[in-house]
DNA sequence: TTCTAGTTTAGAATTATTATAAACTAGAAA
DNA sequence: TTTCTAGTTTATAATAATTCTAAACTAGAA
């Protein structure tokens, strides 16, 4: 019950209050050893099945939003229908597999750039992740 | 008047009627010199002003997708709320502005992927084509 | 213990897209 | 040329993901 209160403070140090809905979000979301990838409906799965505590969807919804903004969590822009987070929010590359429709890591080292056009004047790069579909 | 006989023809070729929609559509779609980025809302905007004759915006989209299977069109995933359609149906690389939310061409030479990893076994990668993200 | 700003929640609203089914039409066949 | 029908268009309904609303609840400062 040690962790509860280190995930207590960790919220609280981004000005977010620790709730039980956002401590339970985040022990389901940062108490595991690899990278998850998730989307607003496996995470609300995870969260809702029946036996335990039930979180309402809005407040995934706001979770998740101010996780982002905490910066605790990424968003992955890979498909048009859906939002893909990712507890890695380390810059990296992904493979989308458009058949289960999953993400999995690709190291940041695994894919060289060696060549990079330069932004129109006035913009800068934001963002230079690839994702890489691939299918049976 | 030639122009739109050389319409009906390739659409007659990929097994699509020349419907007045149809042809109309395709003028605005491929009879530019450039490359044109367009979602259904800008589209069905430039085909939809007044003055000119109207087009239901089902029929929008379904020719965008009958051009896509066709093989006229190319869809861009670049945004979670709105599907990205291009005239450029080459493999080629994106700038997306952030801002405007526009896309703008990279050259396939313009970027040089000199690593790219391995997909898992008993997949292929579909496709690679970068977007690169940028703002002001 | 009290108080209030921040949070949760059910449900409504919004946005993009897809489905439905009736009316229309391109073009093959008569 | 006319007839016929499969393909197409259209208004509208349905769906899916997400955001908004406003009332009830609660963390934690005072
Ligand atoms: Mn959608
Ligand atoms: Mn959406
Ligand atoms: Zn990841
Ligand atoms: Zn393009």
């Amino acid at each position: 019950m040690n962790q509860k209160k280190e995930i207590a403070n960790k919220l609280r140090t981004s000005g977010l209050r620790p709730t039980k809905q956002r401590i339970l979000i985040a022990k389901n979301l940062f108490d595991r050893n690899k990278t998850f990838h998730f989307t607003i409906e496996t995470l609300n799965k995870k969260i809702n099945r029946k036996g335990k505590e039930q979180i309402s969807l809005a407040t995934i919804y706001n979770t998740v939003e101010a996780f982002i903004n905490a910066g605790y969590l990424k968003e992955i822009l890979t498909s048009k229908n859906k939002s893909y987070y990712d507890t890695n929010i380390r810059s990296h590359h992904h493979f989308y597999d458009e058949g289960s429709k999953e993400l999995t890591d690709i190291n940041y080292n695994q894919v060289k750039l060696s060549k990079v056009p330069i932004p129109p004047k006035g913009k800068k790069i934001k963002n230079l992740e690839v994702v890489i579909r691939i299918q049976k």
